[in-house]
DNA sequence: CTGAAAGCGCTTACAG
DNA sequence: CTGAAAGCGCTTACAG
């Protein structure tokens, strides 16, 4: 007993009108006499019907999905992230279609699987892309400008891509989260990177570099300590600074899950923040204020930074793609600000 | 200047074949000949075609995607699930639509705009529900077994709907967190409480009273604090516990996150964690073990959970409708974990 | 092994 | 305001 999806026709038959008609009273209502329309809308609810999407999009050339290539999922900032492109794009009657790229053209080069779906980005209105690393290849793949969806980055991005961008001031913000240290009275300050490859890290490397040069200070190649965003990188961290004879008194953070990690391995040690080290982080995640002692750390508008990558992705899927072609599209940045808690403080004296 | 993408025809006169050949060649290449094959592939590259999914779904009355309904995308519980689910799906060739259902039909009932979206899940060819107070009317307008999308909850479900589903034994859980307080001498036992309206949450709050009751114990009113997840809700039931007279001298909390909030408030009072209060939280995020101190929790296997939700949605994607509307699926549970770090101890004596 | 043809379920000029 | 007809880009029996 085949069951099959009641479709525009069944609609049509019951309402003794055409196909068209339904399509109208559907799509442009006031194009459709009044009583036309009671006729068929009684029909649908009579049939069950349900408008499918595929055809739509078929006829439309359309997807109504855009696609989010999000670097790791499981990673709280990157959700805050995505729930704020979710909201704006569903509101806008798309659907959001998400992939986790991690281990798709990172290290270990692209991984077969992972391949399809991103392929099929190609047949999806719009892209919105947190990862930074993702081949440059794999985005020109989609085609040429005029063929590819518009694509927008936010947070990441890649030298080597030309497109419109939603980011904070990654180099502004890491000089600030310096500047507060040094204003302490710091003079040995270390920085905890994210991964070496990672635009992000060279961003705020370079501004907390570009701090310590204005106040005539330097960082010792000890001080420099690798990281990888992960909790475990931040204890690896602690273990470097317990282990150095000559060690930073203040450590910034290139993330806030680093930073947990971070203090968590030196208090299990016994180190004092901020008495011995100060520490600051990068994000401010939801937990961050709840951490006790509660984290310093530069805040990012995780939820604007979203909404505004899905608004920018809507205004470019509104141009035509000569137009686009034509324009590289705006760059924005939001603002970050700087959340002094009680994980800093003056250097130890002696 | 209107570019079109290339279709099918263009591929299939560049090769000098039809466009059944050109199909044939890529979803059954054994059926063509290896020189004509080649022809056809030479055709694509040279034409940079793609497969148009809409196109292919529409004719073959798939989708090729399956959503999602997400209680709360922000929750890094969830995403770790949703992850999984991913991992799964993409591997298995889906594409994974994300819909974050937090406004649609919680408390203020449903909100328009994310409707759409939803209605949507009639054309996808799963569906996995991570959200158990979707209201039922909400599944039931997808249509009769036959016709609507297969459907598995994972974590969360709702007792007015039957579906296949996937979680763990809540209530076996809650009361082995609260057995472990007994066991190291507490008495007096509060609970910390999700959201009132969750399953969840009353299952977890009744494997804490049935422990209770095994040892002879009861909880007092003033025991049991309202919750609804958030750390916020933690912070708060701090304020509680600290202003009444007769306290407890253990907490179990239906969420890390929750436990976290909770610890925090309470410590920046100056009370001490576990010396003065046990805590116990549920879920073992990544950051649990980084705290100071170790949060004491019962692990859900949520990498697990998301998988095995996927796996069994796919399997239920296989049974035609017919067998699919004659079982109700099966009902998998996953095993829990008390993990015992630092926040759990004796009660204070005295 | 290959092609001609029908059809998936819609939408949209084009007539009337 | 309404309908007949074409077509979006594929896939798949059915012949050959």
């Amino acid at each position: 007993m085949k069951t099959k999806a009641p479709s525009i026709r069944d609609v049509a038959a019951a309402a003794g009108v055409s196909t068209a008609t339904v399509s109208r009273a559907l799509s442009s209502p006031d194009k459709v006499s009044a009583p036309t329309r009671d006729a068929v809308f009684r029909a649908i609810e009579q049939t069950g019907y349900r408008l499918n999407i595929a055809a739509r999009n078929l006829r439309k050339r359309e997807t109504g999905a855009v696609a989010v290539l999000v670097p790791n999922l499981a990673n709280p900032f990157f959700s805050a992230i995505l729930s704020g492109i979710a909201a704006v794009m569903s509101e806008a009657g798309y659907n959001v279609l998400v992939t986790d790229t991690t281990p798709f053209g990172r290290g270990d080069g692209v991984t077969g699987h992972q391949f399809p779906a991103f392929a099929n980005a190609r047949h999806v209105d719009g892209l919105i892309v947190l990862d930074g690393l993702l081949p440059a290849e794999a985005l020109d793949s989609l085609g040429p400008p005029q063929i590819r969806p518009p694509t927008v980055y936010a947070c990441e991005w890649s030298e080597l891509v030309d497109r419109p961008r939603v980011t904070i001031d990654n180099v502004a913000a890491g000089q600030g989260a310096v500047e507060h240290l040094v204003a302490l009275g710091h003079s040995k300050i270390g920085h905890l990177c994210g991964p070496p490859e990672n635009v992000l890290t060279r961003e705020r490397l370079k501004g907390a570099q570009a701090a310590l040069a204005a106040a005539g200070l330097a960082m010792a190649p000890g001080w420099v300590y690798p990281g990888d965003f992960s909790l475990e990188s931040g204890a690896r961290a602690a273990d470097a600074w317990c282990a150095a004879p000559d060690r930073p008194t203040a450590v910034f953070c290139a993330s806030d899950v680093m930073a947990i990690g971070f203090i968590g391995a030196l208090m299990r040690r016994g180190v004092k923040v901020p008495a011995e080290v100060s520490v600051i982080g990068f994000d401010d995640l939801d937990m961050a204020s709840h951490f006790v002692p509660a984290l310093t750390t530069v805040r990012q508008p995780r939820p604007e930074i979203g909404q505004s990558a899905a608004r920018l992705l809507l205004e470019r899927m509104d141009l035509s793609p000569a137009t686009r072609a034509a324009s590289p599209g705006p760059r924005l940045v939001l603002p970050t600000e700087l959340v002094v808690r009680e994980t800093t403080a003056p250097p130890p004296v002696g």
